[in-house]
Formats: structure tokens, C-alpha cells, sequence
DNA sequence: GAAATTGTATAGCAGTAGCATACAATTTAA
DNA sequence: TTAAATTGTATGCTACTGCTATACAATTTC
């Protein structure tokens, strides 16, 4: 599976793989009823436990993207997230443009990144 | 000063003070040159450990934002942070775009959003 | 219904976050 | 010039988190 994790990245390993799932799932490449891999391949295939990939399957699953069930494994659910607070979904977004700005990038320069990940990210799917 | 500590954000506390204290530097509203308040003092205004507080400056001291001296305090050192890769800059950007997607926001609405937080973010600053 | 597949629970270890308290450098002012 | 005040730093402790290894349990397959 399309997900890597890397040391260097601040994030943990769980948090990494749930992230690189969601954008899976906002992207289009994974469509509601997809089969996810089990958790020991996926835990395999990344080099690390399996329990750490199970974490990050439960992470989704109450966001309600997926469905975990014990014997047949998991499936994604949907391409909506349980609705979050406005605040919640601002406050990622504030610190990400925090650093771009400290970074010394002008405003239409933050604006043309901007657009070019959203469009990266949604590339494969309808909305828009 | 002008930060708040929340219980139920997931970053850690001397993250969010850090956060809050480069969203001020990106803004304009803290300048070069600027003291910052002593780490006791900020840790009584938010009900932390003074260590805490000690914890965020330090960060934002090996950012190159602030300058941290033993018997005098903490002073903004430049409005502009180290070089960082494009990808470590992009990443946190991915994160909560995705955020937004998945709650059902469109293109232009998501575009809207970061314009409007970029400009917040930016008032009180000639650049632009 | 036995074997294989798949998620779950438990236990342990290392690292992180936060706190209380003691220490050290610098500044202030007597 | 030195004592007091101010300000950051270091140490030690506790709770929690992230990750792992291993054992357990539900479901599916044959």
C-alpha cells in the first residue's frame, strides 16, 4: 500500500499511517466498501507492529471512514468524517500557514501552494 | 499575553505556546527585538510549570526566532525561521486539508477558508 | 468442524510531557 | 562593589504515550 513512514517525521507511526489513509480516502483512491489490508500486512509491509497499524485502523474507525470488524477486517465506511468543530479544523491549518509565512513566502506564493496540494490531493475524485 | 492553552487540543502545552507565539512573530504583532515575558510570568498568566514555558523558547530559540539569555530573558530575533525543507513545510499543509475534504468541504469553500485565516494570520504585517 | 485468516487484549519497555524544587547567570540598586 | 532581585537552567520524579512481542478471540474458508 502507497502509505511510507519516516522516522525523521515528527508524527508517530500511527498517526502517520491514519493520515496517509484519510488522504487515500479524500482523494478518491479509496472508495467507500474498499477492502483495507490486514492489519499484519499492512504491519509487514511498512516494517512495523501490527498493533501500531491497528491503533491507527481504530483512530479512522471513530472518525466513522472505516469499519473494523474482528474475523473479516476493514472496510472503508465513507468518505465523510463525523462533523468536528469549525475551531478543530482551522487550528492544523493556522499552524500550517504559520510556517510557511516564517518560512519568508509571500502571500500569493503561500495561496499558489496552497491550491497545488489540494489539487494533488484531490486528484481522482469528482468533487472539487 | 494574547495565548491560550486548551486541555482538549492534542498538541502538548509548550507546543501550543510555541505555536502561539510564532503565529504572533508571523503576524507582525511580536517584532524583532521584542522581550518576551520571563517564563514565570507566562507560566502564571496560563497555569503551567514555568518549565513548560522554558521548553517552548527553547524550541523557538533552535528556530532562529528568539534569543534565550540566562539573566536577561527572551527577546524575537528575526520574523523569519531557519530553512526547512519544502516537504517538512508541506506536510503539516496535506494534514489539514484533508481535514478539510473529509468534512465535506469543496474547492472553493476549502480556498476561502485558507485565504481568510491567511489574511487573520497576516494583520498587522506589510508583507503580503 | 478444523484450519486459516483477521482483529483484540495484555504486558513490558523506552521515551515524552508536565511538575516541584533547587541551582546559576545577569541585572538592579543600595 | 556587592547584596538582592530577576531570569533562565538543571535535576528528579510521576503519569502517560508509542511501540513492540506475544497470547487470545472472532470470523471466514475449505
Amino acid at each position: 500500500m502507497f502509505i511510507v513512514v519516516d522516522e525523521n517525521d515528527g508524527r508517530p507511526i500511527y498517526r502517520q499511517v491514519s493520515d496517509g489513509i484519510r488522504a487515500l480516502i479524500a482523494g478518491g483512491e479509496l472508495r467507500e466498501g474498499t477492502q483495507l489490508p490486514p492489519v499484519r500486512q499492512l504491519a509487514a509491509d511498512l516494517g512495523v507492529n501490527l498493533n501500531t497499524i491497528a491503533t491507527a485502523y481504530r483512530e479512522l474507525q471513530a472518525e466513522g471512514l472505516i469499519t473494523v470488524r474482528h474475523g473479516s477486517g476493514a472496510v472503508v465506511a465513507s468518505s465523510r468524517a463525523f462533523e468536528r468543530a469549525d475551531e478543530e479544523l482551522r487550528r492544523p491549518l493556522r499552524t500550517a500557514l504559520t510556517q510557511l509565512v516564517l518560512a519568508g513566502l509571500a502571500r500569493p506564493e503561500i495561496m499558489g501552494i496552497v491550491a497545488e496540494e489540494l489539487r494533488s490531493l484531490l486528484k481522482g475524485t469528482k468533487r472539487g
